[in-house]
DNA sequence: TATCCTGTTACTTT
DNA sequence: AAAAGTAACAGGAT
């Protein structure tokens, strides 16, 4: 579910609720998804939420609490008399209590991941740099396109750039009149410089409707966000594509689900 | 009932 | 370097 936009939503709500809270308690029901061996954050005050491509960082003093929703992750914050609604404790793999609220990490597929870190060193090694700041350019595009690899699997790539996912990609290259298995290293510059403006532009505008809900992405606890309505490609086989009414297609490409037209779209 | 699908990532093999 | 396969999981759709 969560991709770039989904994550800043979900920090965004995050912010105001838990900021100069202090963890008094972590109660782990899935033991695998906190990683950390150790969890000393006990005590310590929020000092700040944010976030790094699609993971999400509270910041408690000089420690970091780091979580990564995956496909199905859930993180939001109650008041603490409504612990044990049954809509709280499904899923429930970690809860965190705080001064006077408790912060819960649902997650029905189990793939998410809690991280407690000291730096945040490890991700930015792993990470490739923000698509929505202002430094990330028309020259780093080409720079991360010096591949031979289908477009569609480097933008895929959180090393290369951070915070896409398999939504966004497909919207981005369907704006850009890009096909997802074009080599990267063949796509003329005009095209790439339409992929950086889709990029911004898309990102931003989704942000704007608090993400993508389709199936279990919600944030403080069950808001959907709003940008299905907005997809052009995505999710739309079978339909016209707005562009020029060819029947969009699916396919498979990197394994992954590929929403494409077929006319505008051209490798 | 069985099989296939899913918005993520990490790891291994080819 | 790139591609392909597998795994981690649960549950809805077909």
């Amino acid at each position: 579910m969560p991709e770039l936009p989904e994550v800043e939503t979900v920090v965004n709500s995050l912010k105001l609720m838990v900021a100069n809270q202090v963890f008094l308690g972590c109660d782990i029901r899935w033991h695998k998804t906190f990683v950390s061996a150790e969890n000393n954050f006990l005590k310590k005050k929020i000092t700040n939420v944010s976030r790094r491509g699609k993971y999400i960082i509270i910041e408690c003093e000089d420690n970091y609490l780091v979580v990564h929703l995956r496909m199905t992750g859930k993180l939001f914050v109650i008041n603490k008399q409504d612990l044990l609604l049954p809509e709280h404790q499904k899923h429930l793999r970690v809860s965190f209590e705080l001064s006077d609220k408790y912060l819960l990490f649902q997650d029905q597929r189990k793939f998410g991941r809690v991280y407690f870190c000291k730096d945040l060193n490890w991700l930015e090694e792993k990470l490739g740099p923000e698509p929505l700041l202002d430094n990330f350019t028309v020259e780093d595009l080409v720079g991360i396109c010096k591949s031979a690899r289908q477009v569609k699997v480097l933008l895929l790539d959180q090393s290369k750039i951070a915070g896409l996912g398999n939504i966004y990609v497909d919207e981005v290259l369907w704006y850009a009149g890009v096909h997802p298995q074009t080599k990267a290293i063949e796509i003329p510059l005009k095209k790439i410089k339409l992929m950086h403006r889709g990029i911004k532009d898309i990102l931003q505008k989704a942000i704007e409707n608090k993400g993508t809900s389709f199936q279990s992405y919600t944030f403080e606890g069950s808001k959907k966000g709003g940008f299905v309505s907005e997809l052009k490609v995505f999710n739309r086989a079978k339909a016209q594509c707005f562009k020029c009414s060819t029947i969009i297609t699916k396919t498979r490409v990197g394994q992954r689900g590929t929403y494409v037209c077929t006319v505008c779209q051209v490798i």
